[in-house]
DNA sequence: CTGCTAATTGATAATCGTTATCAATAACGG
DNA sequence: CCGTTATTGATAACGATTATCAATTAGCAG
């Protein structure tokens, strides 16, 4: 079970600090988020449980992603047709490179992301909170098979 | 009914090239779309057309932002919760300043993309074809409210 | 201008991801 | 161990989008 830093022990401190329970299927949740590199669907949370937890409801995973989302742990990526992801690792914005095949994602370490986010402040009057930054393309493996 | 450049004849134009047929609510559905600085959802542009089209059903709209969409003369600005906008000036990717507030949507003039994109390529070995870049923030017209 | 044919429209049902509802269950402090 | 209250599981409801299908109409040939 590979969580790094202790991103699966913050998400649980922050639960029982804000006086939620500590249920079975809420801390598997947050151990499925918080393992490293994965940007997982609740889909697939739901999925990846299910031999631990038979009889889990899909609602529940909904629940408790909305839960850590809210509580700051986890980020979501949402995209247009539906299909969004979720992360506990990273729960702040950062870029992320998306394979349009295979749909993997990856989290590029980029700079200048604050030059160009104070040139918006500058040029729009905006006061810049968040940022969405995401590019395209087809990942060295999915360019393979072609 | 200020469009500006060619964007308008320039829709009109593809849809005519590929034999699609050039009904009045579908040109009146591309000229909202290609009316500048705008980026109305389809309920917008079905509300906007009311008046001059009282029996337009809302499936025309979405079959229409989705024919010109498919023609590359449209561009989809997709969110998570649905609000779904549509640009028909600038049908390419481009960075936005959106008003976490009213909605607003800008389109700054932002220099260092390209850099960026080749960084990420770089650094992930993917072959960019496109991107999204959305900076979220509160815009002066919001901020002087609070 | 007239009529033909296939694309398009309008109305509405279906779909899909997500959220709400509610009775049954379980966490946690006493 | 008990009681209170949050949480769960099952499912209905919801909202945006898409599919369906009969009626209409654009574009074209004559």
């Amino acid at each position: 079970m590979p969580e790094k830093d202790g991103r699966f022990e913050a998400i649980i401190e922050k639960i029982r600090a804000k006086n939620f329970k500590l249920t079975p299927q809420r801390m598997a949740i947050a151990r499925v988020l918080s393992d490293g590199g994965r940007h997982p669907t609740v889909e697939e949370i739901h999925e990846e449980l299910r031999d631990r937890f038979p009889t889990m409801s899909l609602a529940t995973v909904y629940r408790n992603v909305l839960l850590m989302k809210s509580l700051g742990e986890v980020m979501e990526i949402g995209f247009a047709d539906g299909s969004n992801r979720y992360d506990g690792m990273r729960p702040h914005p950062h870029p992320h490179a998306i394979c349009i095949a295979c749909r993997e994602i990856l989290d590029p370490e980029l700079s200048g992301l604050e030059d160009m986010s104070e040139e918006v402040a500058r040029e729009t009057g905006f006061e810049i909170v968040s940022h969405r930054v995401d590019f395209f393309g087809i990942c060295p493996k999915c360019r393979a098979k072609k």
